[in-house]
DNA sequence: ATAATAGTGAACAGATTGTTCGTTATTATA
DNA sequence: TATAATAACGAACAATCTGTTCACTATTAT
């Protein structure tokens, strides 16, 4: 609502990313977030509790963004006429990553990505649930449906890790076919 | 080598795994860990030149312990005579948590768990880089092999997570059977 | 027996945390 | 435009934590 609120807000989430950036999460400073965003003590606290709060406020405003385009994009096609469609949700949430929409890869790749990657495989788990819903299962019941929701979206962060860790050498289209030819022959 | 070393040093880690069952380890000061192990703050740092180093030198002597397990399992069989010979190397990995060895599971399952999951992974990695060697891959080139490594051994701690997040409810065998059948279809 | 090694306990400056409070600036709205 | 509500400021605070130092004591290896 108001123009302050929302002007301090982005200044802490800037520094804050920033700083990630450059050391781990740890090692980081509530002193140094107030300074790099030259913004008042008080005032800091006055918008999160604690450090762990602004992490989570951080995650939740990111990852519910990138998440939420990608369920959008699947359930009412067309939406996304401007660009080229993806092959495949995963492809999409991919173009999304490599595009670094509000410097997402920074944290991915910064020292403390795993508190991250966690932030983010729980977003995906719900997307992939409700994937399966919406489609029939051509497996037997060999595996429970749960354990192959975790099974995907663990898969999934666990590539877009090793992805940027390897400096992000392969397309999005590249990875996304290596990542259908070991999910798909099980779904 | 000396006795009194390694006293303190079993007593900080059992401190240390302790005050990790309760709180974050973010929020463990280095203050609490030497009151629960009774030792002098001179005498941590002497051992120890920060938390992370406590944590890392945890990590290393536990993980490195039961992933060497199973490579020596794998290479020398019937070492372990005495125990069923388990199906496949990740049985006995699964085994090995159940059983619980050094309080492993409190740590996998502890609020901070991501930090240990990379440990772990990264032992892995190795585990199953191994095993490729002495294997040959039925799959064509349709994926880097670093890719399938990274795969598999993701898909494992995922799984793992998952496991102990759900409070352990299937057997070592039971979870043995799923996660081959969602890894084998593609080996 | 003795020299080397490890641990003790106290003290330390410096930094960090989370809170409080009076003051000033900005905003919404009447 | 006037005014009341709201947000940020900045300075100060006690409490805690960190990492290091030092003189002293206990244990260990040889």
């Amino acid at each position: 609502m108001d123009r302050r609120q929302q002007k301090t807000r982005a200044a802490i989430f800037r520094a804050f990313t920033g700083l990630l950036a450059e050391k781990s999460y740890g090692r980081i400073t509530v002193q140094e977030i107030i300074d790099a965003a030259d913004v008042g003590r008080a005032t800091f606290y006055a918008h999160f509790g604690t450090k762990d709060d602004l992490l989570k406020a951080l995650c939740e405003e990111l990852f519910g963004h990138i998440v939420g385009s990608a369920m959008d994009c699947t359930h009412t096609h067309g939406l996304y006429s401007d660009r080229k469609a993806p092959a495949s949700v995963f492809c999409h949430l991919l173009q999304h990553l490599q595009e670094n929409d509000h410097n997402i890869l920074g944290l991915l790749s910064c020292e403390s990505s795993e508190i991250f990657l966690r932030y983010f495989k729980d977003s995906l788990n719900e997307l992939i649930q409700e994937l399966f819903v919406n489609r029939d299962r051509k497996t037997g019941a060999a595996v429970p449906q749960d354990f192959l929701v975790n099974h995907i979206s663990g898969s999934f962060v666990e590539m877009v890790l090793w992805w940027i860790r390897g400096r992000m050498k392969q397309t999005p289209e590249e990875l996304d076919r290596y990542f259908r030819a070991v999910i798909e022959p099980i779904l």
